[in-house]
RNA sequence: GGACAGGUGGCCGAGUGGUUAAAGGCAGCAGACUGUAAAUCUGCCCGCGCAAGCGUACGCUAGUUCGAAUCUAGCCCUGUCCA
């Protein structure tokens, strides 16, 4: 829509990652003529992120593919008193050796986006417990405090909604915005940090640490957030019955993370390939215009090309691989789901529960009752069928997508 | 510390002594239709069991009762107001 000077504010623009920025104009300027370090935070809960998570660290991408800075803010500290942000209850705590292996963890998949280093442009990582953990209370109290007020705090969405509804805030996390805020103001006065992006709820956070990097050191700080992802069925992204879709191999296999691009709704393929590939718009456009099933391309296109940026380029062919085999020719592939199954063989309903396809045995049940169990394509009628795979390896299935793999132990 | 209102299955939310494994909605799973999409319709949706049935479950504990999610007492937690 605007004509953007800054190469990042185009890309940014164009492939739809913005929603809101405090000062458009002069942080394009800005980003024309220097390299602008920029930051996000992220939550230190997990060992992983997941994929509601990546469009934060593709913009991390983008600032550096555009020649800037790209610095990863891990909450060490603020994940030990909790983002009130959303509607989540408070967060339980966790302990210094958890957030510290979750740090850890996590960096993983922002060693495959990022390039890490110490040059102009190389991304860092940085822990905000190493400045937040020094800080004592009453001198939190004086230099920050006194830059909020309560009546503006407790305007903000994070705390008003918590109110509304009638749930509890601490003082805890009532804290928690004038951390962020000064994670900001120390990134700007240490580092040279001039920009922090973030969600659309994280929009009044920004919004206070610019007001205090301004406040205590004169400071112009930018701010932009991402509009909230949501899946075209209005359900926030990342978030299955299965659980999370993780983006570290070790949370999720990649077949599982494959699938979920390739069963994505077909009205969100066009947004997903900007956001989440570095595919050319023009190709992007293309795939994206494609009609009725023909879409199906384009999902398998996402699927690989997301895949192979957070999970590499093999996890990405044999997920492709496997696809084909089994979809197309009701096969079996390398990455699906394998059961060992002892001599003399099991039941199907053992089967069902042993690869994961059903959580009991009365959901086994149920799903064979629901004619939803499938061996070799074959639908099962009888719950007390058994199956012995050493003849040769059986496909059992659950539904259409879910297959898996019977082989002898 | 006091008064009042609350704490029900993944979530929301009915239910105030038995017919309640607990209405309804959402989410989820499966079937039909399709394109591994969406929408729609149908079935399922605590665990074990082939089944009859058994075991768990309505904040926690102890009671009353033939019988409790429902009544009583104590405790824990939350909100609102008062101090």
């Amino acid at each position: 829509m605007s004509n953007y000077q800054s190469s990042l504010l185009r890309l940014l623009d164009e492939r739809g990652y913005i929603h809101q920025v405090t000062d458009a104009a002069a942080l394009d300027a800005l980003a024309a003529k220097q390299v602008v370090p920029g930051y996000i935070g992220f939550d230190a809960t997990a060992p992983s992120l997941h994929i509601g998570s990546l469009v934060q660290i593709m913009m991390l991408r983008r600032l550096q593919q555009t020649g800037h800075k790209p610095i990863v803010l891990m909450g060490g500290g603020t994940t030990r008193i909790g983002d009130p942000t959303g509607r989540d209850e408070s967060r339980k705590m966790l302990s210094d050796e958890t957030i510290d292996a979750n740090i850890a963890s996590i960096r993983t998949i922002f060693s495959r986006l990022l390039a890490f280093g110490d040059g102009p442009t190389d991304a860092v990582m940085v822990n905000n417990h190493d400045w937040l953990g020094k800080l004592g209370y009453i001198q939190l109290l004086q230099e920050v405090g006194t830059h909020f007020t309560v009546n503006r705090m407790l305007t903000f969405d994070s705390v008003r909604l918590r109110l509304e509804r009638e749930q509890p805030m601490t003082f805890l996390e009532f804290n928690y915005m004038i951390l962020q805020g000064y994670d900001y103001r120390h990134l700007a006065k240490n580092m040279g940090v001039r920009l922090q992006m973030g969600g659309s709820d994280q929009w009044g956070n920004i919004v206070n640490g610019i007001e205090l990097g301004r406040r205590m050191d004169g400071t112009e700080l930018f701010g932009l957030t991402t509009p909230l992802l949501t899946t075209a069925d209005g359900s926030k992204m990342g978030k299955t019955a299965a659980g999370a879709v993780w983006l570290n191999e070790d949370a999720l296999p990649a077949w599982d993370f494959w699938q979920y691009w390739r069963n994505c709704d077909d009205r969100d393929v066009g947004r997903f390939l900007r956001l989440f590939t570095d595919l050319p718009l023009d190709e992007i456009a293309r795939l994206e215009s494609l009609e009725g099933g023909e879409i199906n391309a384009a999902k398998v296109v996402l699927a690989n090309e997301v895949t192979r940026l957070c999970r590499g380029g093999d996890a990405a062919r044999t997920a492709e691989a496997t696809a084909q085999a089994t979809f197309a020719g009701g096969g079996l592939g390398a990455d699906l789901p394998v059961l060992a199954v002892p001599a003399g063989g099991i039941t199907v309903v053992d089967a069902l529960v042993g690869i994961g396809f059903a959580a009991s045995r009365g959901e086994a049940k149920r799903l064979i009752a629901g004619g939803g169990a499938r061996l070799d394509g074959e639908v099962v009628t009888d719950e007390h069928r058994t199956v012995d795979p050493s003849g040769g390896e059986v496909r059992i299935s659950s539904g259409k997508k879910k297959h898996g793999v019977l082989r002898p132990a």
